[in-house]
DNA sequence: TCTGGGGTCCTAGGACCC
DNA sequence: TCTGGGGTCCTAGGACCC
């Protein structure tokens, strides 16, 4: 049998910052978003205040799976509820919380043979086959838990089950019910017990239950994590599709998703970010595209990618009812893929212009970098959409062409051709371009686009 | 006055090809 | 009765996670 367990901080960012101010453990701590916008930690103790007086500020307008009552909250709906009862309030220091993060992970790699770092406050641990080594994997579990609260001052609930949705529940469960004292081992425990405990998780609490999931369920009469576990797989499958039975399956006891040691490459790379102030000029939102352009393209070339499709986008605030709403975003595709700074950013201030209205009151900006592949196999796919063409990706005669494009239209002028192409005229373009039937007709070709 | 910032996966249906 | 059938690519939308 497999053995996950999965170790969690409690209320990460929050026990970050009373690490580092030990008297602020009997005062309720929370940390708030970029800007100070709302609630994104709090400890326990604001947790159980907000929970006390949920309706003073009612459950606030974010749509989350499992809201605790403070989380999300934006601030200033709370501020005075919280000065009142001497809330320490932090603005968000992700250099700390990242820094944390590392260390915790490291530590908590030396405990099993295998890890999957899962977020920046949790991590799935191997612990098939153990039990000859260390003997009772509760207690094996609680030292763990004692070692990252010495170490590092963080607290820390161990969740142990035969698959990762079992683990993600028994966490739950630990973190949950003081009598588990932070861990709860269910492969330890009898099928009774088990089914009991499962009867006893609401079924939004289940992983990978979201809200809409839940309701849905809710209607179906399966309430529980112990009713899905019973429920009908192929009904299941049927109506909400391979997902849901998977979690079936999982709730069973058999494990359907792995440990991913390697965590893979991005896909997509986005920088958003909300302004403190409204923007109603060009320039300045032209900067602070610049700056999320060049951001994202730091993190391209950090995992060797090219990007091959360039987005930006820009809203006014969606929470002012008074204002009229804009939102728009303009997107292109990249006929040579890249990773420069300086290509991107300037491409992504030229898609700025597309959208940009003038005498909006703009609210918040994002870029996003897509289609990425490791530099090599792009270069192959973009060159050689043919496998006829992929002998030589980089022919003379390929090489020829682009340089008669360039010569010709000017340099840049690709990326200028292939703005707002359907990725399938751009294939269709690329295609053109490679081939020595079309090789004569360029001129055609950047007409056509 | 003041409302986050990242990501992933699956599916259905249409276009297109042979 | 039954009006071809199988395959791929692409997109939009819907769901989820932290």
């Amino acid at each position: 049998m497999l053995i996950f367990a999965l170790v969690d901080a409690n209320s990460f960012y929050a026990s970050c910052e009373i690490s580092f101010r030990p008297d602020l453990a009997k005062r309720p701590v929370v940390v708030l978003s970029n800007n100070d916008g709302c609630i994104v930690a709090a400890n326990q103790i604001a947790k159980d205040l907000a929970n006390q007086h949920t309706q003073n500020y009612g459950s606030g307008g974010y749509a989350s799976a499992k809201p605790t009552s403070m989380m999300f909250q934006p601030y200033f709906k709370v501020a005075s509820f919280l000065e009142r009862h001497n809330t320490a309030v932090f603005s968000s220091n992700y250099e700390l919380y990242g820094d944390m993060s590392a260390r915790m992970h490291r530590m908590l790699g030396e405990f099993a043979a295998a890890q999957e770092i899962y977020s920046i406050d949790e991590s799935f641990l191997d612990l098939t086959g153990m039990t000859g080594l260390v003997g009772d994997l509760t207690a094996y579990a609680q030292m763990i838990k004692q070692k990252i609260h010495q170490g590092l001052g963080l607290p820390v609930a161990v969740g142990i089950g035969s698959s990762k949705t079992l683990a993600k529940l028994a966490n739950h469960l630990a973190k949950k019910r003081v009598q588990f004292k932070g861990v709860l081992d269910l492969t330890a425990v009898s099928e009774d017990t088990l089914n009991a405990l499962l009867k006893q998780v609401e079924i939004g609490d289940v992983w990978g239950v979201g809200r809409r999931y839940a309701d849905k369920l809710v209607a179906m009469g399966i309430k529980s994590a112990y009713d899905l576990k019973v429920a009908n797989i192929k009904t299941l499958r049927k109506q909400f599709g391979v997902i849901m039975e998977r979690m079936v399956r999982e709730l069973n006891g058999q494990a359907c998703l792995t440990l991913e040691m390697v965590p893979p490459d991005k896909k997509q790379i986005v920088r958003s970010k909300s302004f403190g102030q409204p923007v109603h000029d060009l320039k300045k939102l032209e900067q602070a595209v610049a700056t999320y352009a060049a951001r994202a393209a730091e993190k391209l070339r950090q995992q060797h990618g090219v990007c091959q499709y360039l987005s930006v986008s820009i809203r006014t605030n969606p929470f002012k009812q008074d204002q009229p709403f804009y939102a728009n975003h303009h997107a292109m595709g990249l006929v040579y893929p890249t990773d420069s700074t300086i290509l991107i950013t300037k491409l992504a201030k030229r898609l700025l212009k597309r959208i940009y209205q003038p005498g909006c009151a703009y609210h918040k900006a994002a870029v996003c970098l897509g289609e990425i592949s490791v530099k090599g196999a792009m270069q192959l796919d973009v060159f050689a959409p043919d496998p006829q063409y992929s002998a030589n990706p980089k022919s003379d005669a390929l090489m020829s062409v682009m340089d008669k494009v360039n010569a010709k239209f000017g340099k840049g002028s690709l990326e200028l051709a292939s703005q707002g192409l359907k990725q399938k005229e751009q294939w269709a373009m690329r295609r053109a371009m490679c081939s020595p039937r079309y090789t004569t007709r360029i001129d055609e070709v950047m007409v056509v686009y």
